[in-house]
DNA sequence: TTTATTACTAGTAATAGTTATCAATTGGAG
DNA sequence: CTCCAATTGATAACTATTACTAGTAATAAA
């Protein structure tokens, strides 16, 4: 564990999060890729990998989507609950109105809790659509 | 879509349900293909895979962990909340007390919402004793 | 029963997404 | 400015998963 290690704010890790705050689309790690490039043409995949799992880490963002598929980036820190589509993947915020429910120590098994994922599964409008 | 495909149930499926079902412990592709090779030892990685899928598209069985994670799958198909371990990715069941939460057809968001997935996130006693 | 058709399998190759490596560069403390 | 660890771009390596293929087994049709 390197908790002693130092961070920097280079220029490419500002732009990737400013880019990925400003959308609410969940984007994946290429879709940022893509969104960044705009402004940052020279920047490799890898670095754009690289500073997504740091402000993961760091609990500037989030990752959301399903088990096993591609990654999908959150820029909001805050848990809020989502929508995924089983067809297209996509995943939308969704505002939902009682607070994320809590585990009751009792049942945490030991596990220290720090977080809640809450995923309403379906199907999106425009798949829906589409299958006629 | 082929929706009129037809399914037979080969010895190839049917352990692999059982295997699945005999344990809590949310195992990935390989783990399950180690569990069923003790029992047909021919089989082979994309007969478990294929078939895991399968399962899963059928309602028999449901995949779990994190998003972009390797894949863990679970035999029980009703719907339960999960525990999972940021550290190791292992996943175990929780005994959610309330009914998982339903989402109001307003915020729906058009989507036709089948299913919810409820996940604490945290550190898992043995990972947190070795952390020490 | 034979024949035709379809689902399935083992084995293997291919793919896609992600991570690791490394020399060169840069941010920021002093 | 100077120094050094953190970071980068480029690319190679890796790993989980999926696709492909020829052969086999199950079911249906004749």
């Amino acid at each position: 564990m390197d908790t002693q290690r130092q961070h920097r704010l280079s220029r490419q890790r500002k732009v990737i999060l400013q880019e990925l705050c400003k959308v609410d689309t969940h984007p994946t790690a290429d879709e940022v890729y893509d969104m960044v490039r705009r402004i940052i043409p020279r920047i490799s995949l890898g670095t754009v990998y690289r500073n997504l799992e740091l402000l993961c880490s760091q609990g500037l963002a989030q990752k959301v989507g399903q088990a096993g598929g591609q990654k999908r980036f959150d820029g909001a820190p805050q848990p809020h609950a989502h929508l995924r589509c089983r067809l297209c993947s996509r995943v939308v915020d969704v505002d939902y109105p009682e607070a994320l429910p809590a585990l009751p120590e009792a049942l945490a098994k030991g596990f220290e809790v720090s977080a809640c994922t809450l995923e309403f599964v379906g199907i999106c409008p425009r798949c829906k659509a589409q299958m006629s």
